[in-house]
DNA sequence: GGATGTGAATGTCTTCACAGCT
DNA sequence: AGCTGTGAAGACATTCACATCC
């Protein structure tokens, strides 16, 4: 399979999105263009998306919402369940815990961790969290699918290269820095300073 | 000034995180390929980047510190403060507004709504929690320069049009829907679902 | 010598437009 | 007739490579 593009498939992740909504409003089908005007793309972009991975619609008729989701949910993976450990019990990750759709697209947060002892054995989103410094004793040999890494920017690569030695291949980071890792661990940055920073930008002459 | 793609003005904010890490160490001067590696990118990028706005450096030596640092805020127009309004007095604007560089970046938050009874009135990173139903009356006089979505979904849109009818030019939106806004309204989109189920499809052959 | 600034070349993504099904 | 699927064209972004200047 040839390499995707992240904007398609952050794209199929809308789409999803919106099919889910259909279905419960028990829309059976849907044309690439009534996806596409909800995500603010065009049909085109829709299909081609889509052709990437397969054809999947009826000419002359459209999508089936039920097909199509159950289609993307299994090109997203999300037909498992990912066994998630936060780093940082901070208000980050319990804002991301608590989104829609986090439990339910079968993330499943199995271990917290701070080193503030205020922190430590409180309950976390019902999580009890843990010292920092036991992670490697409890990480080594179950080791979580996906690392969410939301500790202040010093500790952040500390944290990170933690993580990547007891076998982590994913992280979601909050911390405002970039992340050096192997080229096999792959990382997702979330930089609310990024967001607002273009915001700024596309007010600057008013 | 043409068009400047947005993935550039991305990176500008990026860099500007590490020159002021620069600044702190006390490096005066920082080449093209310094940026480039601590932003994981190529010293070719970075000088396109930068040639987009004017030339900064001198032949030889790289960049001043301070003299690039400044104009990039200049650039990203953060010289100037802005009045931020956040609708959802809940952990994801709580988690942005404690993020590290927010007030120090000159976003400052003066109004803070939700209609939760049991909200209204407590203090919320230092603002009283006013009555959504107040929106209005508040800010028809006083526009706040961002605003920032941390509804629940299903009034993110309702909110986002109260917003647009006073006014409001830049929203920065946690819900995970596209909203539908005016052109003249620019909105950015912080959708953790996304961010998550684009690492779950890295990790879909495991 | 050493690093910038930038046209030209390359690579990637999006849009077009239409043949081909239903 | 209606809508998909997809090569081809076009737009956009990145990388190369080198003249230019400190």
């Amino acid at each position: 399979m040839s390499k995707i593009a992240e904007s398609t498939v952050r794209r199929l992740s809308l789409y999803l999105r919106f099919l889910e909504e259909f279905e419960e409003e028990g829309i059976a089908t849907v044309s690439s263009d009534a996806l596409a005007q909800r995500g603010g793309t065009t049909s085109a972009q829709v299909r081609k998306d889509l052709s990437f991975f397969g054809s999947f619609g009826k000419r002359g008729l459209g999508y089936s919402v039920p097909e199509l989701s159950a289609t993307l949910r299994d090109i997203l993976g999300l037909g498992r369940s990912y066994r998630v450990a936060v780093i940082g019990a901070g208000k980050i990750g319990s804002a991301l815990v608590n989104y829609g759709g986090f439990v339910s697209r079968g993330f499943h947060v199995e271990w917290v961790y701070d080193n503030d002892p205020a922190k430590i054995g409180t309950s976390w989103d019902g999580v009890e969290v843990a010292d920092l410094t036991r992670l490697e004793r409890d990480l080594q040999c179950t080791t979580p699918d996906i690392a969410i890494v939301a500790t202040p920017s010093d500790s952040a690569q500390e944290t990170a290269d933690r993580l990547v030695a007891v076998g982590v291949k994913a992280i979601l980071n909050f911390a405002p820095i970039q992340l050096s890792v192997p080229d096999d661990v792959t990382v997702k940055n979330v930089n609310m300073a990024i967001e607002l920073e273009t915001l700024s930008y596309a007010l600057r002459n008013r």
